[in-house]
DNA sequence: CATTTATCCTGTAAGC
DNA sequence: TGCTTACAGGATAAAT
């Protein structure tokens, strides 16, 4: 996300929309007002700095924001104009400069464009947002107190983006991994230790995809590309069930846990007495 | 109130 | 070959 951040910026921001289109209607699902009112809404405006927070990006234009949640599939490409749509193009943006134009891809249809008041601070739309601990206004004494005061999983309160955002499946299993907590380890009984090293496992993990994502960036297109390199040569357990763990050699475990897969090592991770499932 | 589960979606791959 | 089923998972409404 931070990646497509950048294309955004590089290629987006400073320009001003001339059309929007809304190609499919889940792509603008929750604007209640509906698709029609979402484009009007964006129609003319000037587009500002390129913010992100957790998972969520969002462009102000004008005084309001467009806001972007690419979900599963979700891609923002940025190309010549005049190329021809592609069956999963949801959105699409011109622009006054008549120059390469921004186009919302999504094939499962996970992701999602909303309109919100509030382009230059935090939208009000994604104000439940927590900080992810990449941005100086995360507060890593607040996110230990409130996690300790959780009666759930470790796992499952990582992936909570109003307790810290960025961290999905992937992200939460390698982060555990590398300071050998299992997945259902209670949040009530971490030490304050645990919570740091933790959080110092997410900010690795974070530099590390953020650094692959940016080498395999193209110059054009502004894509998120869920088999980059980082995926490939950094996943110590997702994924990798049967294999051995790269620290003992142990073969990796695979649980089912919250509708998904939960990788991680039987040796580095032993299974808490008391876990919260 | 706090916590957990079900649901949305479709291309791919595995199973029969 | 062709059909069916499982799987991938972020966010949130609904259920507990």
């Amino acid at each position: 996300m931070e990646t497509v951040r950048d294309g955004l910026q590089r290629h987006v921001s400073g320009r001003t929309f001339e059309t929007v289109q809304v190609l499919h209607p889940r792509a603008a699902r929750r604007h209640l007002a509906g698709p029609d009112d979402f484009a009007a809404a964006l129609t003319g405006g000037a587009v500002g700095s390129a913010r992100r927070r957790g998972k969520y990006l969002w462009l102000p234009v004008d005084a309001d924001a467009l806001i972007a949640h690419l979900g599963m599939s979700g891609q923002l490409v940025v190309g010549e104009a005049d190329r021809p749509l592609t069956p999963h193009v949801r959105a699409r943006f011109s622009f006054t400069d008549g120059g390469p134009d921004l186009r919302f891809v999504d094939q499962r249809t996970f992701g999602h464009l909303s309109f919100s008041p509030g382009g230059a601070e935090l939208p009000s739309a994604i104000a439940h947002i927590a900080p992810d601990p990449l941005e100086p206004a995360f507060d890593d004494d607040r996110f230990a107190a409130r996690l300790m005061r959780r009666q759930t999983g470790i796992k499952r309160a990582l992936l909570d983006q109003s307790l810290i955002s960025g961290v999905g499946n992937i992200y939460a299993d390698e982060s555990l991994w590398r300071v050998g907590l299992h997945w259902a380890r209670g949040t009530d009984a971490l030490r304050r230790s645990d919570v740091v090293r933790l959080l110092g496992a997410v900010r690795e993990v974070f530099a590390e995809a953020i650094t692959a994502g940016g080498t395999s960036f193209d110059s054009l297109y502004v894509r998120v590309n869920g088999e980059s390199g980082y995926f490939d040569r950094s996943l110590a357990v997702y994924g990798r069930a049967g294999q051995p763990c790269p620290r003992c050699g142990a073969a990796i475990r695979r649980d089912k846990f919250m509708n998904r897969s939960s990788f991680s090592c039987p040796k580095c991770q032993p299974r808490p007495r008391r876990g919260h499932w």
